[in-house]
DNA sequence: CTTAAAATTGACGCCTTGTCTTCAAAGACT
DNA sequence: AGTCTTTGAAGACAAGGCGTCAATTTTAAG
């Protein structure tokens, strides 16, 4: 017995989801208002508000949902890797993958014509944002990455998939085997010349 | 004499774009109407059609000059460079100083609480980058550079820059040269390991 | 001084927002 | 089965934002 209760929450919560996927990419994110989530599904208006608190939030969740989807993926590739080239080529890969194969949802992502970019602080991207960090200073730590500054590297390795990952999506035919080659040559090159840092709180020790 | 129109007419924009400077910090982007720009003016609320078209326009505008800021600094540095090293180095010392000169400023284009990222699609900034893509393209033609894909370089650029910097002004005391120096020693080394690469339209020929 | 053009004003109609009361359906208890 | 309690969907409502426009003031020109 599932509980009818239960099972129509489920059911609503998704309804609002869905509807609002198709409704973002149709009018944008700024343009489309909380009535035009709820229009496209067959419940009330109050009835949103019992699920979310704005589109903001609806938003939010979907992002989250898309993070969920991603972030095992990249964490498998990095535990596997056992020496640097493996954990930064199979991490580029692995997302370049991702984002050209998950289109529909990118599409909520990428950029609106009126909306800004990419939305990177909800709890779940912060979440995959750390576990990267304290993925790198694991593999500082077994000396398998030079003790290089963690958070800027973690910050490059993201703005240059984001980056790379849009431009990608806007040649023809989408080569992600060639946009992870780039991204991972550039970093495998780099590490050689970066300068080696301890942290503060570290030195301090 | 300045004629008195074209004078108030100057004045109003003013007041209107520092208002919304104002106000965007201080409610972030998402939460601020138009109502409230105007109403941190001593204007009538028609009046502020006359000048833009929504917030989102006033946004871009001043999106478009805090580019045309930082832009000939940029470009100079570029021009001036005699090798890689110094067209990279330059440029990330010159952008990091500037982020971290004109906090007010970025104030407004950083992460805000419930909106996206940065605006990255107004005239101006996209003019900005274009300029780079075109030095580049330039660069590698005078063997200045090696022949790498300059549109994935551009990005990378462009996305190790405004994720450093953000992290760079987390930290205390602001240090530039330190991000600066990363950003440039990841890129130097990463040079040498690029694919070479001739653009497609350039290989048909 | 008169007339024409330009630009500001603020009220107006329409729309969205988030809340709140009402009420039907689901579940608990006997 | 019957009654009571709780949940949550519904949809009306007040508050307030949006963009427009006729009226009015301000500037420029003749």
């Amino acid at each position: 017995m599932t509980g009818k209760r239960e099972q129509t929450k489920k059911d609503n919560r998704n309804a609002i989801l869905e509807a609002a996927r198709e409704v973002f990419v149709k009018l944008g994110y700024g343009a489309t208002t909380v009535r035009d989530i709820i229009r496209a599904t067959e419940l009330a208006s109050g009835t949103f508000y019992n699920y979310f608190k704005s589109k903001d939030e609806v938003f939010q969740a979907i992002q989250d949902e898309n993070a969920l989807r991603v972030r095992p993926r990249l964490r498998a590739e990095r535990v596997r890797a056992r020496n640097v080239e493996e954990f930064i080529s199979g991490s580029f890969h692995t997302f370049f993958e991702y984002i050209a194969t998950d289109r529909r949802t990118f599409a909520v992502i990428r950029r609106n014509a009126d909306t800004m970019r990419v939305r990177m602080d909800t709890p779940e991207i912060i979440a995959g944002f750390d576990e990267l960090r304290i993925d790198l200073l694991t593999a500082i730590e077994q000396g398998i990455f030079p003790p290089v500054d963690a958070d800027y590297l973690m910050a490059s390795l993201v703005g240059v998939a984001f980056e790379i990952g849009e431009h990608m999506l806007t040649r023809e035919p989408i080569d992600t085997k060639a946009a992870a080659n780039f991204a991972t040559a550039l970093f495998m090159g780099g590490f050689k010349a970066l300068p080696h840092y301890v942290a503060a709180t570290e030195a301090a020790a």
